[in-house]
DNA sequence: TCCAGTAGTGCTAACGTTAGCATGAGGTGG
DNA sequence: CCACCTCATGCTAACGTTAGCACTACTGGA
């Protein structure tokens, strides 16, 4: 590798000022400048950040901790990350967890030993106790889900809000018997969206036993799949569902459009989340919208200007953004239409 | 940030015996090794890979260079090289080009600075000078497509055969008038594709203006929707539609649901890649299934090797992987049966 | 003529870690 | 009792870059 000081003895110069020149420092001459570029671009020179970084630099490289990329979800976040960053020189590393702590802290323990400059992380349930000692160390904000040791900046959505609005929509249209499914209540933002149901449940009226709930691990389609499969087939079977995972969600479309169920005759269906195929699933998916780009975007704006300024913490920043009922077809009053999901 | 120094002081040892405790050197005894451990783990010491670095050391970062996160094709494959990579401790970085090359060669500059230990990447249409050189510098392999200049190692599909197997499906099902979209032919897979649909037509006995050909950039939902509305609106309207392109062929399903067109019935349709979504929609869609998770582990298990042991240059390694029409309900005979894709 | 100021450049130390060599204590065998 | 060996640790240099200070050669003013 071809370093200041290769340059240096090329030009007969010292690598000072070989490094004064690709930095362009006022007190180098033009002539001087003009040489030490050619040389360096003939040479093939790269900087060395590390070794920049060693003198104080800081890195340029900000961490987004996720359980997945392939959830559409947090790859929209991902890009929407990436090219507002890339504006401001940074560069993106991509550490999944798998809702696992101990890859979580194994993740946060090399992003430590990287230096990067920040971390976004979407926590997973209970994280280790080193986690969070590591993640008090670096500038970090927290996505979706907040974890209460922490307490630090968060950028979420009013779960709560969103699963009240997306059942009252269900009970509005005159449903009694409505079925949830769900992330864990171990995770804040399963326990919210839970809570977000019972409460629309609450204020409908309806009898506690009116609702019936399935959590599960929210990251897989398999999930949603055989928790549509227990619904069907267990008695008494609800005639609309609620859902509040975007994973489960593609499961549950699959397993209805597989078994032919008639949405919305048979049973409405509210998704979770807004992703490409769910408006032209069987009848198109009425589904909870989320913001997720303008999240994205607030989210990487906080941590640039968090990292180009002072800390100047005057208390954790939160922001709550809204999600919002996107009314498609597969929501009715109780055995009004008959569409099916099926191919027919 | 807490150095060795720091322990070293608090022990009242040297900085040595900490740098080796820390790495288990057999000549520190067990209970120096012990005391050191504590100390640091007590202190939050966390090692720094940059200085590490420095004395030879090389990076465990590997860089994903591709087009757009959001698309599941890359996302899946993100997934899958982050998922062996830890294993062998390596971490991920993102870079997305979004087909620009300037864009493609400011993160190689930025890599390169970094010192990755290697990349992996989907290079654009025509990459710039600058960014071969960079290449050339780096252990990196390429992704689907592949770059003539840069003559290294290349994991990709047989697109040529895929599309010729897609067109031909068409053929034999009695189609004469069959359209094309994918990629512009600038881009090594999008040439491949064209010629692989050429050739099937070509194959089937068909004349020369059978085909009918849109080519786009691919990496655009909206660009699949206005050319099926071009499509749809022209003259002499086709009976067949093959597609070059995951991107595109998530547009024109949107369209052909919106426009409320009859699949296979008015014309069949055999997609690129296979999406969440693809077997829902309308009759469940024909279309061309690519190996994406065996193709990413292949990726990173020859990348691993490869940063492990010496460069042992014995000739760029290639690795072709074939597609696989995957027969869903969107393509019939022509005129044949009438099921909609739209929602009745 | 001499000094101050300035433009342009060089020297050196420092960042945190590691590897090679040096050191010193203690033990063993001749 | 000394040479030699081993064990445990210390000292120092080096990685590539940058910042502070030092130095030289001019220029211009007194």
């Amino acid at each position: 590798m071809i370093t200041t000081r290769d340059i240096a003895e090329r030009l007969g110069v010292s690598v000072s000022t070989v490094g004064r020149a690709l930095s362009d420092d006022p007190r180098i001459s033009e002539e001087t400048k003009f040489r030490v570029r050619q040389a360096a671009s003939e040479m093939g020179y790269v900087g060395n950040r590390a070794a920049r970084m060693m003198r104080g630099a800081s890195s340029n490289v900000v961490a987004l901790v996720i359980p997945d990329i392939r959830n559409s979800f947090y790859s929209t976040i991902a890009h929407q990350l990436s090219k507002n960053m890339q504006a401001e020189g940074f560069q993106l590393m991509l550490s999944e967890t798998d809702d696992d702590r101990m890859v979580e802290l194994r993740h946060l323990r090399e992003l430590s030993a990287n230096r990067v400059a920040g971390v976004i992380i979407v926590p997973t349930a209970r994280p280790h106790g080193d986690s969070v000692k590591l993640l008090r160390t670096l500038p970090h904000l927290q996505l979706l889900r907040r974890h209460p040791a922490l307490g630090s900046q968060w950028f979420g959505v009013d779960d709560h809000e969103a699963l009240r609005q997306a059942t009252a929509h269900l009970v509005e249209l005159g449903h009694t018997r409505i079925a949830y499914m769900g992330g864990p209540e171990e995770l804040p933002t399963g326990a919210e969206r839970l809570r977000g149901f019972r409460g629309a449940l609450r204020e409908g009226g309806l009898p506690d036993d009116a609702g019936r709930t399935e959590l599960w691990p929210p990251s897989s389609v398999d999930h949603g799949r055989r928790a549509t499969r227990r619904l069907l087939d267990g008695p008494d079977a609800p005639t609309a569902l609620v859902l509040g995972s975007t994973q489960l969600t593609l499961g549950v479309l699959e397993e209805l459009s597989e078994q032919g169920v008639k949405v919305p005759g048979e049973l409405s269906v509210v998704g979770f989340g807004d992703e490409p195929g769910f408006s032209w699933w069987g009848p198109g998916l009425t589904t909870t919208g989320l913001p997720i780009q303008e999240m994205a975007t607030g989210c990487a704006l906080w941590l640039m200007r968090r990292l180009k300024t002072k800390p100047d913490n005057d208390g954790p920043y939160t922001s709550v953004s809204l999600g919002s009922l996107v009314l498609r077809g597969s929501t009715a009053p109780p055995g009004a239409a008959t569409t099916t999901s099926g191919r027919g």
